[in-house]
DNA sequence: TATGAATGAGTATTCATTCAT
DNA sequence: TATGAATGAATACTCATTCAT
């Protein structure tokens, strides 16, 4: 390290690397004993740092989760409609985006856990509970361009959308409590379930 | 207080209603704060009992849990396959039973919640958890049936049940969260999403 | 105890004298450690409870302060008119109120010595201190009808109030602190320093 | 950096008003919150360092307090006697000093308030109040030239003292408290209150 | 049984102090 | 020296559980 870089590292910033470990620490926690279980000195020692050092990141063992709450959110966002391009023929499209869903499911598994933990927990605010749910706008969208161009079945959009999410959700977390191994073929099974029951 | 009275208090059994009493307060609870919000002095007051009291009927937090999750799934199951007769058509009777799963999930919200909330959390044993995967074992059945008679598509049957269910689950979840009623006409909606899904 | 009694002593009542245990035992600590020095666990000791049983007589570490400023403040008005009659001559009067401001310094010092320490500390709010303010009302009209009836120096209240108290004061805080033995010859001397002070 | 510059660092004395900084800080604190409230980290910030830099200049919050404390005694030492010469008339001399004491209290309000509240704290040493006790001597010695004279009441010299005193404590603190103004007039009254009351 | 006050272990949070930069 | 993040012991407060009535 030379002179130059000394002269900005005078300071020691808050590690934003840490701010990281907490949080997987957390879900992790939660994973295995849901929120109901966790306490502030279980998530310190998880992720390696003192209690108080947990208070300079979080003010609160709220703000903590809410705080989660809300990057988990946007790690999901951010996976729904990744490669997704609206000049796609729709099936294609609608595929990209179904395996995106399942991808966030099973790949962040410990996030989904935790979003659903929380949405009962006193932890999340009425505002952060508002926000999650506009998320789900885009969703709709995608369904209502089926409908419009007659591919898929002229139903209520929010039956269309609960059906096609739910059989992912279920399917995964079903899956992982009872070690079912989540391969290729199955996914591709329960997509053409998912496709046909939409199909007009 | 004589022999004859002492006799017949020991008799009397522990009051029924209390027991029911305790049960509703918890499930109210946890629907609005989630297992990780609820205190035994919560409970009590919620059921207008005293403290003490509430450890006359249950020895521990835990156990009235267990107890409550036990409940729950003796509820469940009573409702899965009422109606229900094997020598109907395939489909009337699947229908049965697919009508009898929404119904649980919509006239006993609670019980659905918490049995998903209790799930993550340390208060249920493993012991609890596996009788309740068992529960699940006369839905395989039918499943199988179908697939047998060729009515129905011939995918891994874990994938056709969480597809079976998975849809019921999101869509009576996110109609209560966001005060969507649930119509006759919505449910026949649902259905044929799922069924056109499933058929062969 | 008969069954009379019985009937009502069923509920064990939040115990009265508990309250006053719990006042004696902090008035004692700040006394010796000052406000800065006491801590929940502590007062709780002293009075021969659990810390948590502390919490169910005072909501907060706050309210046992200021519960315990409001407590002290009503036994010293209680202190300061006792025996007082308006009908006595002036200086007689004022005598007896004089005494009496002594007697409260003195006997409840450590009350004083709370107050004293709490008046710059965060736990007494605003309010209270403004009704404390408003205590000292009936002082000022004692001291306004010696001014009327010309047996007084016709000086600012404020100031011939202040200078009947502050003697007392800091009489009674020093001989506190270095041992020194309060007697009524030395009370008496005070006292006629006090009056040739203040008279016409 | 060189031998010379290392060198001249270590002779390089700690920032002589840092430390005035940070006394000032601390007395403001006291004032409006006790020593009950206050911590490091805000007397840090309010004199504007880092909580780090605090630890250079006092080992110890204690050391802290009580070299605050000690500065305070040095200030009002320096006050008290300021333009008194034993060879006035004896009540010009103690006008002098009287004046004295009320411009310290007045003037330096903070440092007053800062040491009542320390005297009941756990901060001070027992050998610190023991010196702050003995700066009183002078003040003794005053009173006793007073009496030999026969100026003022042959009464005990611990009495006269604090009757000097509580007066311009008593009226200097309400004051404070209330916003009323310390004006040239009250003042006299004040002194006329004290004097006639000493005087043979 | 029923009550709710009492208990004390456990949890969230604070804060004096240290330390790497 | 100066910084402020890191530490962990101490403290305020909670809550499952017990117990006297």
């Amino acid at each position: 390290m030379n002179n130059y870089s000394l002269k900005f590292a005078k300071v020691k910033p808050k590690d934003e690397k840490k701010t990281e470990h907490i949080f997987k620490a957390t879900l992790q926690l939660v994973k295995d004993k849901g929120v109901a279980g966790i306490t502030m000195g279980e998530i310190a020692s998880a992720a390696k740092i003192a209690t108080g050092t947990l208070y300079i990141y979080f003010k609160s063992k709220d703000e903590l989760i809410n705080a989660l709450f809300t990057e988990c959110r946007k790690a999901s966002a951010e996976i729904y409609f990744k490669d997704y391009d609206a000049s796609l023929p729709f099936k294609t499209g609608f595929k990209v985006i179904w395996l995106n869903l399942m991808k966030f499911r099973t790949e962040h598994f410990e996030k989904a856990v935790f979003m659903d933990q929380c949405y009962h927990s006193p932890f999340i605010t009425e505002t952060t509970k508002h926000i999650t749910k506009e998320m789900m706008h885009p969703l709709y969208k995608l369904v209502e361009r089926g409908k419009a161009e007659k591919i898929i079945k002229d139903a209520d959009s929010f039956i269309l959308l609960t059906f096609m999410v739910g059989g992912i959700n279920e399917f995964v977390k079903h899956s992982k409590y009872s070690g079912k191994k989540i391969t290729k073929e199955l996914i591709e099974q329960m997509f053409n379930l998912c496709w046909d029951g939409l199909k007009a």
